[in-house]
DNA sequence: GCAGAAGTACGATCGCTGTCAAACTTTGAT
DNA sequence: ATCAAAGTTTGACAGCGATCGTACTTCTGC
């Protein structure tokens, strides 16, 4: 049970890592679905239009930004967002992110008014 | 060519497509000199460490999310960062990047040489 | 001990995007 | 008219990362 996954500190959150993070839609929306709970969620728990290899991965990518903390419980592993130490390293982003994320709905990456070639 | 090119309003401003024009480290750093500057700068007279036809491919980015506004002076096309178009559509999260980019990596999202504070 | 549940690790695709070089266009100056 | 400056367009390429399926590891309950 105890063996938990390297988490950075504080000091060393990277901006650029934070924002590769947070570009997926898929990541956004765990970070969304923590913050509005406002409590921990098992990792099976979460909405995810993904197979279980694919969230692992995802999982990690955020652990290994800052965005979330993970610790086991029995087979699950639960799953914290790091709000505070994130305010602290990068005031007022998950507040942007969080806050427009409900107005303008979030259709999951794929442009929406702009012209592309067609395949 | 020498129209200006198709601007999004900003009731068309994408979070999804704005993230992706800022989390590279490249396109960050335009905005970021923008912001500093305080003032209109021509395309040329940025500190990019790219060729000219990937600069161009910046710009583009950079314009379709809606975070520049460009115009053409004779031969050159300045660039204009629509700051308050954004701050309207996504309050707080130019603020959270500009000013976490002095701290942070916005040197290029390579090697970050920069003084860490500890906790 | 065994079976099932919950994730993880490992390859393998596959599409996207940042990059460049070369050719082209538009504008301003000579 | 000609030439140079400033960007753009196009095509090609390389690398990264999101995704999946399968095999593997741990833990809980019986």
């Amino acid at each position: 049970m105890g063996r938990t996954p390297p988490h950075p500190q504080v000091s060393q959150f990277d901006l650029q890592q934070v924002l590769e993070a947070l570009v997926d839609p898929v990541r956004r929306s765990v970070v969304a679905q923590l913050d509005a709970a406002g409590e921990d969620i098992r990792c099976g728990d979460f909405d995810m239009p993904v197979g279980k290899s694919t969230a692992t991965h995802h999982f990690r990518v955020l652990r290994e930004a800052g965005l979330i903390r993970q610790y086991y419980v029995g087979t699950s592993r639960m799953n914290a967002l790091r709000r505070a130490e994130m305010d602290e390293a990068f005031p007022g982003l998950l507040d942007a992110l969080t806050r427009s994320g409900k107005n303008s709905g979030e259709n999951s990456g794929k442009n929406t008014v702009l012209p592309v070639r067609a395949t």
